[in-house]
DNA sequence: ACCTCTATTGGACATACGCGCAATAAGAGT
DNA sequence: ACTCTTATTGCGCGTATGTCCAATAGAGGT
């Protein structure tokens, strides 16, 4: 296989990694199925990471962080902060139609088992519900939004989305796509004293 | 070891593959753990289950129904609504101090590759959320609870219920214990027209 | 007592895993 | 051309897993 530079060749690792866990799982994700991916041999793997743990916590980081800075940019073109959690539920929507919703379910149950991949599920989690407290913060500050505790709120609503989330990639059929989203909304809306329906609802996409 | 019949042989076998799992997690509990665990060999297990799948499918059904009809044996106890709601909260409450939480976390996650595990996580997600229906519907027949969809109600508090657990299995510390549960049941009084704080708060147990 | 049934044993077998390491080869700087 | 660095190989080690099977032992019926 081309010798390739330090950088790239993580890259391709954490790429590789993502591919084979959106179809096995991140949990039942192995090196030799990573090495085969890319064509190269098993050893290649550890000269770059010391464990597999580390590499499936680079690999959850890399998707995690990907959608993390794609809702943030685009609640970023919203002033208001109305105009903000809409962009959020949004683009929150566009992740879990996409399947990656699987993937922080097999972080979150393999959390207490791996340290690496604990400990990013959890800051990336706490970044999430970070979006939402400044969110409210600043709708606070603008004089639309009120609220106690915006941590709590935000823990709250997060929770909700992802506890309802669960139920739509755990046991399809259960409850409908644009419950969720609608419910989640809703919420938020009574906790932050905005009027019921205030919040943009995402158009609801169909599927084949 | 002694020679048990079948029926007390394959209670033994769920029964302590439950001990072990709850320590090391369904996913990682073996055949060779269950058999340490009963002081037996590890041929006995296959001689009641064609494959380790059958047995940590049997050992999830069997954990899973115990828990929800003891919450509903302890509901049935009180007979106002309320108190019944009360009683669900304190049993879900004692279900995830147990460390029982990451054995739901590995089924929902498992769910959408496991077709029989998937069919029993389904199955009875479903089951503790009518629980929680049919105590809204007698609420509203008492008068004292009023709810336009109490399927989406109880979907709604089942979730936050689940996400907010799902912080504290995954990633302890973020959110406090005590917490979890206040939520929940602020939530649900809200929902069912309940003023806040009527649902008793079951004591705040202290942990070494 | 014997016999039959089967619960139970203990280990073999093939496979898979994470990890480590000596050997190889490719590219960059001189 | 020559050297030095290091990306890459290929395989081996130790361990763990699920599954299978011939052999053993214990209990109930005759």
């Amino acid at each position: 296989m081309p010798r390739l530079s330090p950088s790239a060749r993580r890259d391709e690792i954490i790429a590789a990694t993502l591919r084979v866990a959106a179809v096995k799982g991140l949990a039942n994700t192995t090196v030799r199925d990573v090495a085969a991916e890319m064509g190269t041999s098993s050893g290649l793997i550890h000269h770059y990471f010391a464990s597999m743990d580390d590499v499936l916590a680079a690999a959850f980081e890399e998707a995690a962080a990907a959608d993390l800075s794609g809702t943030e940019s685009a609640m970023g073109s919203c002033s208001d902060a109305a105009g903000k959690l809409s962009k959020f539920f949004a683009a929150y929507a566009r992740i879990d139609e996409y399947g990656a919703f699987q993937m922080w379910l097999d972080a979150w149950a393999e959390a207490s088992r791996r340290p690496a991949l604990g400990a990013t599920s959890r800051r990336l989690n706490v970044a999430w519900q970070q979006l939402i407290v400044t969110t409210i913060v600043s709708g606070s500050n603008e004089g639309t939004m009120t609220c106690d505790d915006p941590e709590a709120t935000a823990w709250r609503v997060l929770s909700l989305l992802d506890g309802l989330s669960m139920q739509l990639a755990a046991h399809p059929g259960v409850i409908e796509r644009s419950d969720v989203l609608d419910w989640a909304m809703t919420a938020i809306e009574a906790e932050v004293g905005l009027a019921s329906g205030t919040l943009q609802r995402p158009p609801d996409e169909q599927h084949s």
